[in-house]
DNA sequence: CTAACTTTGCGAAATTTTTAACAATCGACC
DNA sequence: GGTCGATTGTTAAAAATTTCGCAAAGTTAG
């Protein structure tokens, strides 16, 4: 059963195998050719059962007595993840957030280019960011055709959120990361990841505040 | 047993509390007095009973035939994560991912406070971000015993942001925020989150990809 | 070449998390 | 005050996820 075509992968295992790339990629960073499944997951703080466990959805990477070897492994599971492909993305909402994603070098380190930059207040549409123009939201539909958009990023405030999400699943985009702190709703077919802090340190108070006095 | 006392929560429940929060603070604001499992559920693409169950954890905030106060249950549920108490952070790196951070209101407004900013690069230390002065990270252990900082914010380059958790970990901070593309280890009892936006994106190409011819 | 040791991959067991089912209770209406 | 529809909270079942246990296979050393 090894190298199993598409679904019915556990979608925690699609999350970590992110995480397992990175880790290879330091590892090869460091000249070390081959890791077992052990070393990999004091690395990340996970179980090596767990790593082998998940590898085995895929196929069969590893030698027996021995390990992974960091490189070939490092390209079958940036191979699963198409992160051998390049990826284009736009951001929505080119405010203090929105410009801080468009100059952050590590989207275009790791194959997501932004091809695209758009806001709707008439005062930032035209500005450069970068090697970008501010585009008026109005283009949204024309550009995600014409440029191939795969991801779409919003940074939008909160109260556009839903109306701008719409407007973006309507242009028939299926990834969407975003960083309004609101849940938006979208067909099951578009997959949505959230970025909150906010809602990242409120699920941490909890464990604190027993803690505290 | 309705009010238990403290943990054997699991976590999972625990994270989707905030998100509960958010909600019931949107329809409050919309002055709506009372709420079915069934109408949050939707506002947040959960089913009613997984809200019923994880409420349960806690207590019976809820009538039959009714449902919840939103302005009672959102009191409880504040409570229960200690969204009531103030909290203190501090954000250490202050390049521009750092900067972002500490101009974002969106911390504050939910009780986050920044009362300091650390970064080791003589050029910025000095410099004001707001009503903070950038101190020298040397001064990090001392002043997250006078300011009494809850949380530390991790803004730092990857190659420094195990070394920088470890001098956190020492001064007895037990929850980190950490924006830095590494996984960092620290003792059981310190508790971590992520904010990885290229994790975030990575996962999703899987999906995109059997898409995408 | 053999023995001792290491490590994978996988089926099965254990645990965790979600979902289903339903009695109990509330509110409204007659 | 009795009936009807709605909705909670909880126990039990189902599903998903993690962990265990171990045979098979590779490595190292003598």
């Amino acid at each position: 059963m090894p190298g199993k075509n598409n679904s019915n992968i556990p979608e925690v295992v699609v999350q970590r195998l992110p995480q397992y790339v990175r880790a290879l990629t330091q590892l090869h960073n460091r000249n070390i050719e081959v890791v077992s499944s052990k070393e990999l997951g004091d690395a990340l703080g996970v179980t090596p059962v767990q790593i082998r466990k998940d590898l085995s959805y895929f196929g069969r990477f590893g030698k027996q007595g021995r390990g992974y070897n960091v490189v070939f492994l490092l390209q079958e599971l940036r191979h699963v993840l198409g992160l051998d492909k390049q990826w284009t993305a736009a951001v929505i909402g080119i405010g203090r957030l929105g410009s801080a994603i468009l100059s952050y070098p590590g989207f275009g380190q790791e194959g997501f280019n932004m091809v695209a930059a758009f806001d709707s207040a008439p005062l930032g549409i035209g500005s450069r960011i970068g090697e970008l123009i501010v585009q008026n939201i109005d283009e949204l539909e024309r550009t995600v055709k014409s440029k191939a958009i795969d991801i779409v990023i919003i940074a939008v405030p909160a109260e556009q959120a839903q109306s701008v999400t719409d407007r973006v699943v309507k242009c028939r985009v299926k990834a969407i990361l975003n960083y309004a702190p609101i849940k938006v709703q979208v067909p099951s077919d578009v997959r949505v990841r959230e970025i909150d802090p906010v809602l990242a340190l409120q699920s941490m108070t909890f464990h604190l505040k027993s803690l505290h006095d």
